[in-house]
DNA sequence: CCGGATCCTAAAAGATACTG
DNA sequence: CAGTATCTTTTAGGATCCGG
């Protein structure tokens, strides 16, 4: 019951109804639910320690945080191995999975467009300044 | 220069080094910033209040803010016409426009896979309650 | 009509320390 | 190793009032 979740839908308020994309944007992107999707789909199954190091500048508490409602959400999937030390390890799901292709588009509009978002801010500035 | 920005870059941590879509995420999918870009997008140019009577439980504050945010980043085009009343009237730009199939993708697949997120929420709690 | 200014809350995230 | 506990900070967003 402790597992925080980043989620509006939770507080009652429901931010735009007729927005169908809000719900989506809710279960995957927050500031650290994108980086550990990326990371679990970019490396494969791994550890808690593994992500932990190779997902910059998240703490142990938000790690698990995220990690337990990715688990719920049903889009990782969490393998516990009764061993001294303990060993745990964590994996996207079937349904994770599918938001691959919608990743890697987003991750292509970066590439292309960022740049030019750069330039409009320093245009805007710019401007601002006079 | 007070048009606060939900920015985490804009802090000076990053996030996930590692992780191309943080940036896009960063720049339109807040809880406001999606809907009013979808908004935008399905209506075409409209005024302030248009915006905020379609956007339900948005408030006026928020509401520039991330009009002024999205102008900023090139997103969103602002034109005001020197008229008394004053009118104001805001459009997706061309840049604004090629996150279009991006936002359609996303709908798409919260159509597909929504209920098994909620599914696999509902067999966690259950697993959890025992 | 289109906001700006101000004050405030709620929730996410950070820091730090500590266990099974 | 894989977390948990506790405390503090930050900030998006809400409420309200005011002004050109």
């Amino acid at each position: 019951m402790s597992g925080t979740a980043p989620s509006h839908a939770a507080t009652g308020t429901d931010p735009a109804l007729a927005c169908p994309v809000a719900p989506v944007v809710d279960l995957v992107f927050s500031r650290w639910t994108t980086p550990i999707l990326w990371t679990l789909h970019a490396h494969g199954r791994q550890r808690f320690v593994t992500l932990e190091r190779r997902i910059t500048g998240i703490t142990p508490k938000v790690l698990t945080q995220r990690l337990r409602q990715l688990e719920r959400d049903g889009l990782v999937v969490r393998t516990y191995h009764p061993e001294v030390p303990p060993r745990v390890e964590y994996e996207i799901s079937e349904l994770g999975r599918s938001l691959a292709p919608l990743f890697a588009h987003l991750a292509a509009w970066g590439e292309g467009h960022l740049d030019r978002v750069e330039q409009a801010r320093l245009a805007y500035d710019a401007d601002q300044a006079r």
